[in-house]
DNA sequence: TCGAATTGTTAGACATGTCTAACAATTATA
DNA sequence: TATAATTGTTAGACATGTCTAACAATTCGA
């Protein structure tokens, strides 16, 4: 009894794919080349010879011309990318107050290459500052007055204050 | 009069040889092709082939059989490559707890992928979080809590309370 | 200092993923 | 329903960056 490897590696290019289908599947149903061509910003012809791989792992399913459909091992694999997605952007727009654009750029290509661990603390991270304030020592609030004035609220000099200024 | 153009964008992989050849530098002065193989596990020839492109571009000096060295734009972009390196080491072991090793994996892979905006405000906020943990309401330490205990310290239910558990 | 070991280069194959050009299927409309 | 516009595919060029195999230069030790 032959086990079926399910979760392969994707590279980069595959998994923003898959991310893709799965956003606009959401959104539409009916998926189509050219709404994923625009929306990565690559020509047709790549995302066709793109779900050919894809078609090829049984990660989606296309018939020519026809609907474009993940599988079920397509969509955990997609699903894990958005989760990844998400938590990223989170830290960006709401830990580090980047705008929402900025943010979403850089989750989409770290979400690619970060390690599991990191993901995993990072998202703890995010959940934690959201949910954790510190009460009234507010710590996002404290991090924009740095940000803004360039240095530390009054609090924080107990024990900055010998490095200066 | 014709402007220089300096600072071209590499791609990850020139990103990686430029800093690789800085970090020898430092350490030993005399940089081989062996080291930076070794160093990036990658084979001899990929390594040629790398610098070939690199001293067209005029980052490095490297003349057949012979030393490497970089010009002072390569070491420009190297330096810079290595500021973002160590602030995202930074960030993941210190904010996030992680291990060197795993911070440094996903230090070198990010460096490549994130924009400007995102890498200045990590920085800012690791200095942040290192040089004010808020007075005796450390933050790093409420976060290993969280971490270790899976729920919120004490001085964090007021606020969060009303979110279940 | 000669020969073996090490180090480095060249040539060229290969993998990935993009593109353009040309053509084919589908769809929408007059 | 014929034809025009749109959508999609195929073929193949190209860029990047890796590798192996073969060869060349350098270095080190006997």
């Amino acid at each position: 009894m032959v086990r079926q490897e399910v979760q392969r590696e994707q590279t980069a290019s595959m998994e923003d794919y898959l991310e893709a289908v799965a956003m606009l599947q959401g959104k539409d149903k009916v998926v189509r080349v050219s709404q994923i061509s625009r929306k990565l910003k690559v020509k047709m012809p790549s995302v066709t010879s793109a779900l050919k791989k894809l078609s090829e792992q049984r990660l989606v399913e296309h018939e020519r011309y026809g609907r474009i459909k993940l599988t079920p091992e397509g969509d955990a694999v997609a699903r894990d990318v958005i989760r990844r997605h998400e938590a990223l952007t989170r830290f960006f727009a709401q830990a580090l107050g980047i705008n929402r654009e900025t943010a979403e750029e850089d989750a989409c290509k770290i979400e690619h290459v970060i390690s599991p661990l990191s993901m995993e603390r990072l998202a703890k991270f995010v959940e934690f500052i959201e949910a954790c304030p510190l009460g009234r020592a507010n710590f996002p609030s404290r991090y924009k007055y740095y940000l803004e004035h360039g240095e530390f609220p009054q609090d924080c000099l107990e024990r900055s204050a010998k490095k200066g200024k």
